[in-house]
DNA sequence: CAGCCCATGTAATTGGTTACATGATTTT
DNA sequence: AAAATCATGTAACCAATTACATGGGCTG
């Protein structure tokens, strides 16, 4: 789908940068929800200045060190727009490791069936508690034509995800308990 | 981290099955959280044959079609027990493309983010729809002891998600609203 | 006998991670 | 002087999708 062509294309549509800031901000901003390491946006960069949809002059830094700073061009808006302005189809699979191990949960022994769920749990919690502590930061809700107005929507999204995974998995714990109880008897 | 593997693995410590079965467990019951085309688990079960974790016996269907039944060997039992009862980090990332547009949505015209929105959320409704559909079919919660239990678990996984992407999107919207207001003024 | 589902595979390509490789600058 | 961070790239490999390729069996 080239979707990292995009993700570069919307960053540098709101400001210059290089391709280690760029690293960064998929480390920080968006990692939620899309991610990709230098040697993934290095190369895809080269791509996007061949097409002509992204240019770049180079900085010193310090007396020798080379950094190139990258901006988008009116053929690259024009592109990113035109993908900006489509509807999308929502995820409806993705990959999730986790779930798929309690998929398979009822195999396991009734200690480590457990100590699993107890594990998922502490780590949805410590991972919401992340969350929350991101969104303190905004002492008050962005105002729309702001910039950390995107920040703070997409944050609100993982808030909302964190907390539905913890509820599932506090949900699986008690009918795992149910069925210790049922034994018993 | 090979997970394909123990998915195939795991099915077939349940049940013998053929491959185009198993691709077809993987469109239906583990399709919200584990996907694979047939493409892609072909070659799996060949290489899980050749290092001895699974075999086949070839039966044959009206005169002449073959088809290759799969079972679990003790060695690939083995292998499964010690991934199954291992801990595993949460998913605090996944890419997921609605996010990603939603985080540059400020770029794009009013009328097309109110169309976006209202977009992502009939969507989003549709699908929670059709899980609850299939939530029904559960006419009660499976004994714990059930195979079907852990279908239920995962079902409940994805409505939980579901609402949790309808609850943002909603909240989405009302703040979008909210700015139309104030451009108002 | 047409159309759909069963059934199995390979090939080409894209997307993504891990590891390799290098060196400057800043901070402690 | 060491450690952390800035800065840029390539190579090898693994994971996954799309397309290519073939043919039998069943139902209307």
């Amino acid at each position: 789908m080239g979707t990292l062509k995009y993700a570069i294309l919307g960053l540098l549509n709101r400001n210059e940068m290089t391709g280690y800031e760029l690293s960064k901000e998929f480390e920080t901003t968006l990692f939620e929800f899309w991610n990709a390491k230098h040697s993934q946006i290095y190369p895809e960069l080269k791509s996007l200045n061949a097409e002509g949809l992204i240019q770049y002059r180079v900085e010193i830094t310090g007396n020798v060190l080379e950094k190139k700073v990258y901006t988008i061009t009116d053929e690259g808006r024009r592109d990113f727009s035109e993908w900006e302005e489509t509807l999308c189809p929502i995820q409806t699979a993705s990959k999730d490791e986790s779930r798929l191990r309690l998929f398979f949960l009822d195999g396991a022994s009734p200690d480590f069936q457990q100590r699993f769920l107890a594990d998922q749990l502490s780590q949805h919690q410590k991972h919401l508690e992340h969350l929350l502590e991101n969104q303190k930061k905004f002492d008050e809700i962005p105002p729309t034509d702001d910039r950390a107005f995107s920040d703070y929507l997409v944050l609100r999204g993982a808030v909302y995800r964190e907390e539905a995974a913890l509820q599932w998995i506090q949900e699986c714990i008690k009918l795992g308990e149910q069925r210790s109880a049922e034994l018993k008897k």
